[in-house]
DNA sequence: AATGAATGAGAGTTCATTCAT
DNA sequence: AATGAATGAACTCTCATTCAT
């Protein structure tokens, strides 16, 4: 693995379309963001949000219909980034080249994720938050997730299983046990413990190490 | 392991007051938790819930003084049952006692918490939206499971290591994967997939096996 | 004039009747005073006054077909006594006989009267309070106190007028300068300085002989 | 006395800020006036001034954060107003200048206030039901009026004591007799008998008369 | 593009009153 | 006589949204 990824990081900026966006539209996004994250959706109104970007009420309904068109357009471009280390065509090739074992391929998803949950954590929560109340958001997740991710990953799965990497299980349960794993790092990190001291590159290697024992094809 | 843990199960019968509640209580409680964990405590409206319940509106706040303590007098006695399992004095002697080795204990758990979410999931579900909106809950949930449930299992941990079953780690690292896969397990199996086909006895033995050799003190 | 007024003593006693009233009923009443006068009629709930005297909420309402009954039962009587001593028959014979001048009348009523707020204050806050806003109350005012007391009044000032005592001028005016004085001192004592020291007697001379002063004839 | 006060007049334009106010919101502090004094504060409801206002209900708490806001923006300016004619620096200079002798003072006061009560008869009445009722206003009126008029009051008495032309007494028994009677003939002719007929020149001179008279030098 | 006054539906909450016990 | 759970209308206040400027 290298340090950098290439197709990662350029897939990162997919979608980072914030310009066309006059400098009031941006302050309505951030305060948004902002507002959803510490009082939820529901609980946020639109008014607050006016004063906390510095414009008026109503210009916030002059360049989102609604205050939930608001919302999707801060959490459904955030999705599609989500998926993107997976959203490349020949996956299985980039396996093939650059991920000769399965540990570098579960260290490198790892510190990208956690990279990419360091920068966006605040629209996470609100993504986490917001999926299970509204049918849109689930569906374009479903979609999206389920069908581009799990398909990669599974595949990813045995590919590593083939060449004897890792124990023999149905994919779907590989997959849970990893991503519990690698979700609750990230979970631990920025929820639980956002403040206190962390030797992050012990934890990951912990982590690491955890799934790829815990996987092992028995002896 | 016994197949029943009589402290476990008795423990859970805590708690269970509903008894004092007028029938419209109950009613608006059943009524409440529905609708809550259906639409969030912010987008559901009293209103609502007291059709739902078949009471009028007014009844609702004849009972809690706010929706906010109709909300917590849902949530928080859930919390209680939630770490009985833990809320026992000579934990070190039912380890001994009861659980020879790690895996019994881990299963245990597993198993009991398992059958707690199937019971309690809609009420949990609304606890684990609104903790991060309120601190009156943030705060009880600290006091009770850092300081209850922590303690406890850090404690369980360091004695499967002192006996050499599971590896040297810091504590908090063990108990973070550990609960990340069994959590893993509950999600996936509640909220992810609650209609799919599943085969329970597999997933836990994947889960508990994964715990096992992902924490195996390496050769 | 003696020192008591028989006639008026007397007449103070009428309509005490809380007898027949029960436990739970004096203390209705007596929350309602102390609650009405504090915050108004409409500013009261009658569950905070059910509170204060210690019965159930229903219990008003058995006594008391209406708030507003309440507060008639309260009020109404105190109207009867606040004019009782206007209301002798025969109040010529007496003004001949027990007030040979006017500073004694005056002298008699203004004790009598500041005896009488002093002892009953917070209802006669709650009838200077409401007053504007029933019209029962305001009817019922009228009645007693136009017919009875001014008619009353006017033959007084009548009288130590033809006896050449006081000034000649409408008694309509001369009751208005009366009653205004008698009236600002109750209100300095009672409302606008109830804690000041305060040295009643000397007071009382003040405002006597400023009436005397006031209306006595012109050189 | 001339007949127009300059500085008098001049004062209570003070404060007649309804500039800068929408269309809608004279129409709602009008209306709010108007069922106020109607029902006293407590027995109003916002639907109702709204409805009278001509407006939404909503648009009374886009310019008064509360129903009580809406009171204190009636009266508070009120009692500005209330106390202008005291609110002069050289109190003492226009005494001497202006009011060679008690009775041309007293009549200047008593006739502007009078017009005062006329034009703001309504404001006046919702503030005398109210202050017994919101500390802020008691608070307020204390600081206004003890702090100033009083003060001046005194000052005037003692003026016109040491000039021999009223009776030796406490400034603050003298100002009560005087104002007892002034604000009696207030109460008389805007609550008691506002509709009656009433020669206005000849009761003003009474009540001077009256209060002359009844505060004179001892013989 | 931006404003902010205005809206009216609906929010949570209070309240006088009723009624079965 | 007394209770207190229940009611539903009314209350104050909030909110997303509209629209004239």
């Amino acid at each position: 693995m290298s340090d950098i990824e290439p197709w990662l990081t350029e897939l990162l900026r997919l979608n980072d379309e914030e310009e066309k966006m006059t400098d009031k539209q941006i302050k309505i996004v951030q305060a948004a963001v902002e507002i959803f994250s510490e009082k939820g959706f529901a609980g946020s109104s639109t008014s607050e949000i006016a004063q906390k970007a510095g414009v008026a009420e109503g210009t916030i309904f002059r360049h989102y219909k609604t205050k939930k068109e608001l919302l999707l357009s801060i959490v459904a471009p955030m999705m599609t980034k989500l998926i993107a280390p997976f959203a490349v065509k020949d996956f299985t090739k980039i396996l093939e080249a650059d991920y000769p074992n399965v540990e570098q391929f579960l260290r490198a998803i790892t510190v990208n994720r956690l990279e990419f949950a360091r920068k966006h954590f605040p629209v996470i929560k609100i993504f986490m938050h917001e999926i299970p109340f509204h049918t849109e958001l689930r569906e374009q997740f479903k979609e999206t997730v389920a069908v581009l991710v799990l398909e990669k990953a599974y595949k990813a799965i045995r590919h590593f299983q083939e060449k004897g990497q890792i124990i023999e299980m149905p994919a779907p349960s590989s997959m849970r046990l990893i991503a519990s794993t690698i979700i609750g790092l990230l979970i631990t990190r920025f929820l639980l413990a956002p403040d206190s001291e962390w030797d992050e590159a012990k934890e990951i290697d912990y982590t690491i190490n955890f799934i790829m024992y815990g996987l092992s094809p028995r002896a």
